[in-house]
DNA sequence: TATGAATGAGGGTTCATTCAT
DNA sequence: TATGAATGAACCCTCATTCAT
């Protein structure tokens, strides 16, 4: 599904657990002191290998970059997109984007999909290339939805990259204060922010 | 204004069109290619100076870039901050701050306030915090608004703090999109994202 | 017995060999040009290295100061001080220790003894502190034997600090202008000066 | 008397103090830090210029390092040498040189004497061997006194460039460790180190 | 699969020195 | 006499990467 450069192809048998362990890590390190700031021998001592280690299993900093992006990358396709793509009310399938959404970049699997929002500009050529293709997707989606709700009267008359954008903001923007086990719960996130655009959204009960 | 650690005290006088050039060089500079993959030498190279030549104006890279996060935050409290701070009716308060937030960030000084978002982590110690600091006041400010409204009858059951930092996201992510010059204007987009998110905060007509 | 910073902690088997080839080409180099004035490039093309290569095996230019000078201070503490301080008899264990210290700075390790001369200063903190620490240890010992010589009856009336300190200097200053394969060996030298030394602290005959 | 570069030819009338003041600091500050790890800044602040202003008044930080020795040998032999060399008696004559060049350096001038010693090194070519040539002389003064005492019967069988060398040894190692205003007072300090190598180089009252 | 050793390129920073003003 | 600005050279150190073992 990644359809990229594997990270490295398997010879023989090779156990993919050393793959994930190095994506997982890696992607925690890149998160915390972001890619550039993070060595290699950061992760490898992470690891508790060396960075000749490491090497053995990945080609390039850059490709391990690209590697946790499309894993972050398919993981957000797989879980969210794919299971809203078949909801045929666009309302309710823009509110189980946004849910899930938010609950993916809370719950589940937050490193890997705020290195994909971070540290794109540390690809070059044909990777960022593809994370780019990959995010636009998602965008005309989203469009895509925005003008099904107008066109079914349900929308106020708003512009669907706005609206877009601007819940793509509000989401991406989570990472930054939001924190687990607090005041709110991640389903009272969700819900929040989902009552926010919505409501913004759709015209007012006296205008229907 | 600045209340902070200026990038050289200047004895008696100093011109300081260098310091502005440089700031307003760096800051680009920063924001093209981002803080850490960015060298001093590609700061002076783009100045015409070589890096000893940058060095007798600056302290370190680190103080440049704490520079540029203060002159932002500066150009942003003083031309948006203390604008809108008299103001009594929090909608207009509200909507005041929000255009004039947009109009700063894709009108006037994109490089200095994108900055200001991305690279805060490349800062350390003080200078991480004073720059912490002063966003954390924005967020309060932005959160007892938020408060007055309600307070006021004027909008629904909203959670200051998601309203507030859903607002911010959506603001900071415009950089991600927008290009001024195209389908929409700075001002149309201002309007555009105000209606989005106050819309949603105000309570419907029927509910008034 | 060192009981400092290694240049780095070995992990499982690693052969001293480099480890030791670099202190000594270091000692070498510092002791020629002065600490200051000599360069880690110097250090790595003397050990036909690259900059980075010497890097892979300390930590810094400080730490590998330091690590010479510990060196040389094993080694005097080695090969001078704990042979000495076994012998019971005063005047016996003062002629020891001039001895041997001398033969150790003109025969054994001479680069390593003068850096640790020449160049405490370069090193701050916790690493000038230990050496230190280990120096007046030394001032310490050699006090504590002019008082018994005195005790015993056998040296005039001689401030033991002003005569450690005496043959500190006459020792210390050797390497200023003795050079071996002249006209005195290393034994000669050692015999003047313990001489020199000693027939001023003892009693003259007709004294005692 | 210094015969050597002077750190600039006076263009009419310049005043002196300047000069004067400059290589004081500088001798300060090169003792403090050493010539090395002192930079040209450091010693403009000292002064309170910048370093501009110092190379008005200096060709160098070398030649100003020279200046600085010559000034501190114009000074111990004029304090000191000639003082001295008219004494018939080697034996006042050696007493008397020992007593002027430890006040010298314990009270009038350490600073600039505690350079020469220490930072030959860092002197190339024809400064280097001037500095050296009169340090050789002394060194000479000093063997042909140790000889005529030999040749008098007053002394011991003692090689007179061993007894020049240690007499320096003690000497130049003092301000390693004595501190003016401790226990002992210059003039104390000097009769202790005079007795202890006197009767060391004279034989004693049974002997002679 | 993993390692220690090594490297080439570059990065931030300092410094002695010069020069127009 | 003094200065601010600027420079070229060097310095210490880091890093992604390779390779023999």
């Amino acid at each position: 599904m990644t359809g990229g450069a594997r990270v490295r192809r398997r010879t023989r048998k090779e156990r993919p657990a050393r793959q994930a362990q190095i994506l997982e890590t890696a992607a925690r390190i890149f998160c915390e002191k972001g890619f550039d700031r993070a060595s290699m021998g950061d992760v490898s001592t992470a690891l508790g290998l060396t960075k000749a280690g490491v090497y053995h299993h990945i080609r390039s900093k850059e490709e391990l970059l690209y590697a946790i992006m499309a894993y972050g990358m398919d993981l957000f396709e797989e879980k969210v997109l794919t299971q809203v793509s078949g909801i045929e009310d666009p309302l309710e399938r823009l509110r189980a984007t946004l849910r899930g959404h938010v609950l993916l970049v809370t719950r589940d699997r937050p490193k890997e999909i705020t290195v994909i929002l971070h540290e794109s500009n540390a690809l070059k050529g044909r990777f960022r290339e593809r994370i780019n293709a990959r995010k636009r997707r998602y965008v005309r989606f989203l469009e895509k939805t925005f003008r099904e709700l107008a066109r079914g009267g349900l929308a106020r008359k708003v512009d669907p990259a706005v609206a877009s954008f601007a819940m793509l903001g509000m989401i991406n923007w989570i990472y930054q204060w939001y924190r687990p086990g607090g005041r709110l719960s991640e389903e009272q996130l969700a819900d929040a922010l989902a009552d926010l655009l919505l409501q913004g959204v759709l015209k007012g009960p006296a205008e229907a």
